[in-house]
RNA sequence: UCCUCGAUAGCUCAACGGUAGAGCGAGCGGCUGUUAACCGCUAGGUUCUAGGUUCGAAUCCUAGUCGAGGAGCCA
């Protein structure tokens, strides 16, 4: 007999099938001399499997009283019609085998809620519970959607460094990676540390973003995309942002602005698509136990064209809102927070997409203008999460490209093969990027983005 | 990094400067085709750390550590 998954087994199984489960109880129900009810989990889906043991099943004596919360089991018997209410079938035992106990007294696990914060503390724990393993199986569900997105219109799958040499790419702070002696470094005549020593030769960091390779093998082998972690220093602390999280950036060439506003939009509804077609029973948990509005968000994202604002226009509507801002809005400074937030979930109440940002407030790499005061930037916006991705159609035009990192106060040098590809057939291109974990933010309805990554690396956190 | 709040039993929390408690969980017993079962009993504490004020500190003060929410930065 081989073992059968619970997942397979709640949906097919008909009564009298001989089966062979294995996983974690959940819970035992006692009904004194004469048998037990296990609630069995395997982390094939959110339901568990209602098995009976009789009294007269080998060794129940012995081994019925270690079969506690967070114990493992192996058991065989035969699946028969329920007549309690709750479950349409469950297993009528005929063995059980014991195979690792979980002492009552010292697991953590209750069968009660624990709060998020203590089962960050259990991570490795907290996927046996409702709600991670849930977030486990959606994020599964989403990261094979996204894949399934790019294969099935020809996008090339393309792993960029982890390490680099780039050094200022403009993403925020990075994280130093070195085999040099923290202690005492090799110096220079001038008492810099010398990194000709280091390990590369040269100061290397984690990258930021695999955005500027990606572009080289778009400007060669078509539409691709990178999907991987992603590494920032910067010390914040937020419930939307973590120092190591995964990203996606797809990488098109002969794209203009509005064909990959257009990518972008077709790429996230067919996420929350896939998401609610492929784990109803998880989604409609979420539904009811962490947020009771995020089938309905997600139903209006699937159903509403992205509503596009260019982000002039964004700034009227905050201006002739009405509202009072913690910081005024005036064209020319960023949105903050609060001005993306009522965008999207007071004036449109669904996502939007801001295009045609200030040049000043946007990085070199986005494609100017003729108004020679924008760039053709783009940010997806959604309810609650917000900016859920970044993009831009990117300069192709050398000499534009090398008047605006003059501009940002960048050397051309250290950019040499990414100005190359202006210099040698260059076409006009674009790409996005999309957060993994924000994405599973919005689709799942948790409110920290450090429960949406099974371990998180946060300032001051990189336990597990 | 800034602002605000917090840290007490395994968990969630209470205790207004005067003997540290409850619910849940756990252990034991009872009851029951049960469904986050139910009933009874029992055990369980260096009140985050270090200093200070006080006859006396979980409680007040100072510093630190960690956590949460918000802000900035962003995906």
């Amino acid at each position: 007999m081989t073992r059968t998954r619970i997942a397979k087994v709640l949906q097919d199984s008909q009564p009298g099938e001989q089966i062979d489960v294995r996983g974690w109880v959940r819970t035992r129900r006692d009904s004194k001399q004469a048998f037990s009810f296990i609630e069995l989990n395997d982390g094939s889906c959110m339901k568990n499997l209602q098995i009976v043991v009789d009294a007269d099943v080998p060794g129940y004596e012995e081994t019925i009283k270690q079969v506690t919360t967070g114990a493992s089991v192996a058991i065989t018997g035969e699946v028969k019609e329920s007549p309690g209410k709750g479950q349409r079938i469950e297993l009528a035992a005929k063995t059980l085998k014991l195979l690792g106990v979980a002492d009552g007294q010292t697991y953590p696990l209750q069968k009660k809620g624990h709060s998020f914060e203590f089962l960050r503390d259990i991570a490795h724990l907290r996927p046996r519970t409702n709600t991670f393993s849930a977030i486990g199986r959606v994020r599964n569900v989403v990261c094979d959607s996204i894949h399934r997105f790019f294969q099935s219109r020809g996008f090339l799958y393309v792993q960029t460094p982890i390490i680099t040499t780039s050094d200022c790419e403009g993403a925020g702070a990075m994280f130093q990676v070195t085999t040099l002696d923290p202690e005492k470094p090799p110096r220079d005549d001038k008492g810099n540390v010398d990194y000709a020593e280091d390990f590369f030769g040269k100061k290397a960091s984690l990258t930021v973003s695999g955005q500027l390779e990606a572009e080289i093998f778009a400007c060669s082998l078509g539409e691709c995309y990178t999907f991987g972690p992603t590494f920032r220093a910067e010390n914040s602390n937020t419930t939307r942002h973590l120092a190591e999280f995964w990203m996606v950036e797809p990488e098109m060439p002969f794209y203009e602005l509005t064909d990959n506003m257009e990518l972008a939009e077709a790429f996230v509804k067919t996420i929350i698509n896939d998401v609610l077609e492929r784990c109803p029973d998880d989604m409609q948990f979420f539904n009811e136990r962490i947020d009771k509005t995020v089938l309905d968000t997600l139903n209006n994202i699937v159903s509403h064209e992205f509503k596009r604002v260019a982000y002039t226009e964004a700034v009227d509507i905050l201006l002739s809102s009405g509202q009072t801002f913690d910081y005024p809005i005036e064209w020319g400074k960023d949105m903050q927070s609060e001005h993306e937030r009522y965008l999207t979930e007071q004036h449109f109440r669904q996502p939007i997409i801001v295009y045609d940002y200030p040049r000043t407030i946007k990085p070199f790499y986005m494609r100017c203008n003729d108004d020679g005061k924008t760039v053709r930037a783009m940010d997806v916006l959604v309810p609650r999460v917000g900016e859920i991705i970044g993009g831009s159609q990117r300069e192709e035009r050398l000499d534009v490209l090398l008047k605006r990192m003059e501009e940002c106060h960048l050397d051309p040098a250290e950019y040499w093969w990414y100005v190359e590809l202006r210099k040698f057939g260059t076409v006009p291109h674009s790409g996005f990027g999309l957060g993994l974990e924000r994405v599973i933010q919005l689709v799942t309805g948790m409110t920290n983005i450090r429960d949406c990554i099974p371990f998180h690396r946060t300032p001051k956190s990189a336990d597990f």
